[in-house]
DNA sequence: TTTTAAATGCAACTAGGTTGCATTTATGTT
DNA sequence: AACATAAATGCAACCTAGTTGCATTTAAAA
């Protein structure tokens, strides 16, 4: 399965990679640098870490998230052509970052002159968990 | 003018503080730490810039924007509540980023559970100055 | 099995952002 | 105008995410 995955995408099915993907294929939500580094303690390398979060990026198997944190979060999973009818929502309360489909496609009116190409939409509230 | 703003606010009005709401009132577009770095270079050191735009910030004097470069923009004005009707145009050529209202409300279906607050948006594509 | 390009680990670095503390300054009070 | 005081400043030291150069190891093809 992981194997598979990545032969698929052309890398090379290294130990690290192996713990690396299945790391994020037993997740809802998406991870930290430091979710990551405590999670793998150990097991992989802080350049190798980065250097395979871009790896799978370019491969299309994960995704890189910029919520309002500051640093970027990671979540499995490609990001679809155009950035619509794909949005991340941000727990306020316990920081979580879940992807999540929006049906509603997002439609913006920009000024003269300006070309859309891509929408990315954060969407702030309290998680399902936390609301209850 | 600079004065009566951050009276208004509650602000004690510094050589800084002008300084710095001045700059913010020349531009059209959002500035990043090294823009105001340079911008005002020997004027503002960097733990005071730190304070004031987080002191700007709560008073509502700016906001901090977080586009996908990893690191955080600030621009003059308020965020409305709930954030509709409010985005963020990042030019893919020149990295500028720009405010700017839009016209059509975001409506987005979150699922069972979750609630929603605030939704932000980023808009990537070509700015005016960059596609003629 | 040999070869080779790619992946890894380590150390050193960069940059944005924060914190503690001593000094200075804006502003309200006498 | 002088004073008191809380807030603002500047400096140094620090933290963390993310990057880079380089020597070593490893996956996988020949």
């Amino acid at each position: 399965m992981y194997e598979q995955l990545l032969e698929q995408k052309g890398l090379k099915k290294t130990k690290v990679r192996v713990a690396l993907l299945q790391h994020f294929l037993n997740l809802d939500h998406a991870q930290s640098y430091s979710d990551l580094k405590f999670s793998l303690e150990g097991e992989i390398d802080k350049s190798t870490l980065y250097r395979n979060l871009t790896s799978f990026e370019k491969a299309g198997i994960i995704h890189r998230i910029n919520d309002h944190s500051g640093t970027s979060k990671y979540a499995f999973g490609e990001l679809p052509e155009g950035g619509h009818d794909h949005a991340h929502f941000v727990c306020e309360t316990c920081e979580t970052v879940y992807c999540m489909e929006v049906s509603t496609p997002i439609e913006l009116n920009v000024p003269e002159g300006f070309q859309t190409n891509n929408v990315q939409t954060i969407i702030k509230g309290i998680c399902a968990k936390c609301y209850s």
